[in-house]
DNA sequence: CGAACGACCTGCAGGC
DNA sequence: TGCCTGCAGGTCGTTC
């Protein structure tokens, strides 16, 4: 599930093989994503050149000169680095080709995914309202206890508010505040501005140990299955019923609000 | 404005 | 064996 150290694992994986690199003819296989592939792409990409590789939250932006091709992956997308050589696969979407043969392929078995293209002079609106990134650091405690004041939803559901923060998916949100201990369901609005400064530097410790280990499940290169090494570090997501890593107490599992969260009752208070 | 929920989609696990 | 149900996940749009 891409969250932000997975799409960061991503980013500088593709940049190598992409930055720089000019594109020289767009193959869509099926276009029906969480939303329609812009039709514009097919027209504007090719000979555009990617200028830079970059991140903002969970969407990856590749800057050409005459605009910025958003990649969001849903829950299952995919970026793969290929060539035109390698036959698509089921559930492969899209394929950018480039002048050298290298292909940057999408796949996304749950179509969660969006392709958007944007004019360089227009921001798009998804981007415009993200809150601020979670490594950067204008992201810190006051800000997340000021932000936070009047808000009655639980604090698990607050962080992953993208409006709130860039970047935070269910997992790391569970981990950040077992890290914290503070209790998932309890409002955002009324935990304390020390508790959230604890919270703020468990956030940027989960994400920026994730991105060192590779993230959950990245896989860009062509053949090889190289898998992130961060589940191994779950302290309780899907973890459920075996013991806190800290006290040993049983690891509860609830859903709430159709999301699940995983925490530790005796350590999360 | 905030909060809650439906919808989108597919693969998989579990129950019968 | 095979069908059915529920769950997993992100997030926009709608409704209250």
């Amino acid at each position: 599930m891409p969250e932000l150290p997975e799409v960061e694992v991503t980013r500088i994986g593709i940049s190598n093989y992409i930055n720089s690199n000019t594109i020289k003819r767009i193959v869509a296989y099926s276009t029906n994503l969480r939303w329609p592939i812009s039709p514009d792409i097919f027209s504007i990409l090719p000979g555009e050149t990617i200028n830079s590789v970059e991140r903002r939250g969970k969407y990856l932006l590749l800057k050409c000169q005459s605009g910025i091709l958003l990649i969001h992956l849903g829950m299952t997308g995919q970026l793969r680095i290929v060539t035109t050589t390698c036959t698509p696969e089921k559930h492969d979407h899209l394929d950018i080709v480039f002048i050298d043969e290298v292909v940057l392929r999408l796949n996304d078995a749950r179509r969660f995914g969006s392709v958007f293209w944007v004019d360089s002079n227009l921001e798009h609106k998804f981007i415009e309202q993200m809150g601020p990134e979670p490594l950067s650091e204008e992201f810190d405690g006051n800000y997340l206890y000021q932000k936070s004041r009047g808000r009655k939803i639980i604090v698990k559901k607050f962080l992953l508010d993208q409006q709130v923060v860039a970047g935070i998916g269910n997992i790391y949100a569970n981990e950040a505040l077992f890290h914290a201990g503070i209790h998932p369901s309890i409002p955002a609005g009324r935990i304390s501005k020390v508790r959230y400064k604890n919270l703020v530097v468990a956030i940027k410790l989960v994400l920026a140990t994730s991105i060192k280990l590779g993230g959950t499940m990245i896989d860009f290169r062509d053949g090889t299955e190289k898998n992130g090494h961060f589940p191994q570090k779950f302290s309780v997501y899907n973890r459920s019923g075996r013991p806190c890593t800290i006290c040993g107490t049983q690891i509860q599992y609830k859903r709430v609000m159709r999301r699940s969260i995983y925490f530790c009752k005796s350590c999360q208070k």
